[in-house]
DNA sequence: GCCGTTTTCGGCCCGACTGTTTTCAGTCG
């Protein structure tokens, strides 16, 4: 088994949150936690090729973590977590999840008191032993004893993001209602645009006679109101989707959506740019002393500190401050630059409009030429195209083309890569086709050798265009299946064939890292709606959202080419 | 534990709210 960036970060998310309840440096914890953040981050494997010698050049990596990094690469262990893990009751680290119970309280509950894991914790309320235990106050009990009395399934789970804007929208419109407000805004990664929403986070721009916070108190939506001051509020919705909500003045409101939208990690960078220049940015504003250099508008917070104003979607601390430094950001796809979408089904298989609605929707959606990509035979749920029902498809779509200026429809289908990495329908029928997605819609849990295999081997195959969610996730639903995603790139670029960024608001794949890694392997992406019905047309602009987090431009993106060049590039695949 | 346009040592982002304080530590984002 080979180690992934993610595997490493776990490891130093852990030895982070047990060093925390020992009471260490927290100088040392923070440097585990970034370096956990940056690996998770890097759009290479690390162990793959890697030399060792190179992991201190990494940022934040310096000769130890990089001694802990080659250790887990080469024995899969390391020795001072396991050290750790003796040291710590084994339940512990669960603890720190609770509301309201940072590395301190454990620290006392662990160390003063035996209580090691959440059932024990549970004893100690219910026994009283808690009361007049120093920080352990009624409030923090009552507090505990709630989350204890919650089954672990209602944990708080991330929404994917259209799910969230359907309370966030109708929360934000609500408190933009309020008298006094002058502008409501949703930030977080709501704003970033990531593939799933934790919290809502809403900032409202409003004067000192308005009074939002009171007012939230009459939402229809509430659940709990969890804190509640002058500027700042904390709750629950009903559906137990948990917001933060935020009030500055005008002269701040800009420095504010830079703080509030984060993400942590990108904001930290700032305010250690504006500390090394003898400055302070707080969400207030950009500070030298009492004067206020800039604040009111998001602009001029990144203009001050000399930074080209980064958008939403780059700022997770990936490199994209040093390239605003630099002048060098890049420029991102837009929606309007998409010329086409190649992945689109009908009713002949598990659509729901006819080939005649989907196209007027496509042409609906400002495109210029759409695939029609019906399912084969093969997936027995979906209704699946066998040759001939194929074929008459086909004449359809001639039939159509004929009577159509401007617009052209591609003839396509998503084929099933089987088990083995053969196709679901025969080579006679494909090499008719302009285009052919393949996808893996079934044994999804082979081991990382044969699932890689089964997929590059499917690659090979001449006729193959582009790979449908390459990584098989559906959120909160479907972990990605394992796949060597180094060779695939490697694949996909030396063939030539596409890797597609799926737009279903459940798939959102390929992922926001792994979008810069292909781009970086210089592999075209296809940005596709996968549309069942004429409405989601509009899940492209979920798939553009997710390619500009993974630094795509026009020029990364096939299905952003012009018609004739998309041809060519289709015909490149075929040898 | 990391890092260098003040530094190879001594710093390391910033502020609101809560609870339990008798002046502030802990948690959270």
């Amino acid at each position: 088994m080979s180690i992934h960036n993610a595997d490493i970060a776990a490891a130093f998310e852990e030895i982070a949150d047990l060093l925390s309840i020992q009471g260490a440096n927290a100088f040392r914890i923070r440097a585990y936690r970034r370096a956990a953040q940056m690996l998770r981050s890097l759009p290479h494997e690390i162990a793959a090729g890697t030399d060792p010698a190179v992991y201190a050049s990494l940022p934040g990596i310096g000769a130890d973590l990089a001694s802990k990094i080659a250790e887990l690469v080469r024995t899969g262990e390391l020795d001072s977590l396991n050290r750790l893990r003796r040291e710590v009751p084994a339940g512990a680290r669960d603890l720190l999840s609770l509301p309201g119970l940072g590395p301190v309280h454990v620290r006392t509950l662990v160390s003063g008191l035996r209580i090691g894991d959440r059932a024990a914790l549970r004893q100690a309320l219910a026994a009283g032993r808690l009361a007049g235990v120093r920080g352990f106050g009624p409030a923090l009990r009552g507090r505990l004893e709630a989350a204890l009395a919650r089954p672990a399934s209602e944990a708080a789970r991330r929404l994917p993001l259209s799910q969230a804007a359907q309370y966030a929208e109708p929360l934000r419109d609500f408190l933009a209602a309020v008298p006094g407000v002058e502008r409501a805004e949703i930030v977080g990664s709501y704003r970033r645009g990531r593939d799933t929403v934790g919290d809502l986070d809403v900032l409202l721009c409003a004067g000192d006679a308005a009074d939002p916070i009171a007012a939230l108190r009459g939402y229809a939506d509430l659940g709990a109101l969890n804190a509640s001051g002058r500027t700042k509020a904390a709750g629950v919705l009903r559906n137990g989707l948990a917001f933060d909500l935020r009030v500055v003045a005008a002269e701040s409101f800009g420095a504010a959506l830079q703080y509030f939208t984060g993400s942590k990690e990108h904001g930290i960078r700032l305010r250690q740019i504006a500390h090394a220049r003898g400055l302070k940015l707080s969400e207030y504003g950009l500070f030298r002393g009492k004067q206020r250099l800039a604040g009111r508008r998001e602009e001029d917070v990144y203009a001050a500190l000399g930074l080209a104003w980064v958008p939403p979607e780059l700022r997770e601390d990936r490199g994209e401050v040093a390239a605003a430094e630099r002048n060098a950001l890049p420029q991102l796809l837009l929606r309007s630059e998409l010329r086409g979408d190649l992945h689109v089904h009908t009713r002949a298989t598990d659509g729901n409009d006819s080939l005649a609605d989907m196209v007027s929707a496509a042409r609906a959606a400002g495109l210029s030429y759409v695939a029609i990509t019906d399912h084969s035979k093969h997936l027995g749920i979906v209704h699946g195209l066998d040759a001939g029902r194929l074929a008459r498809q086909c004449d359809a779509i001639d039939a159509l083309n004929a009577r159509m200026r401007g617009f052209t429809v591609l003839k396509g289908a998503e084929v099933d890569i089987l088990a083995d990495g053969s196709l679901a329908l025969p080579d006679s029928v494909l090499a008719q086709l302009d285009l052919v997605i393949v996808a893996v819609h079934s044994h999804f849990d082979l081991s990382e050798a044969k699932q890689t295999a089964r997929v590059l081997r499917a690659l090979e195959h001449p006729c193959v265009t582009i790979l449908a969610h390459p990584s098989g996730r559906l959120l909160g639903e479907r972990e990605p299946y394992t796949l060597d995603f180094e060779r695939l790139f490697a694949a996909a670029r030396s063939r030539p064939c596409y890797l597609e960024v799926n737009g279903q608001p459940q798939r959102l794949d390929l992922d926001d890292v792994r979008v810069k890694a292909a781009i970086e392997h210089g592999v075209l992406l296809s940005l596709a709606s996968d549309a069942h019905s004429v409405e989601q047309f509009a899940n492209l602009d979920g798939a553009v959202r997710q390619a500009r987090r993974g630094w795509a431009r026009r020029t990364d993106v096939l299905n952003a080419r012009p018609l004739a060049e998309l041809r060519r590039l289709l015909r490149a695949t075929r040898g």
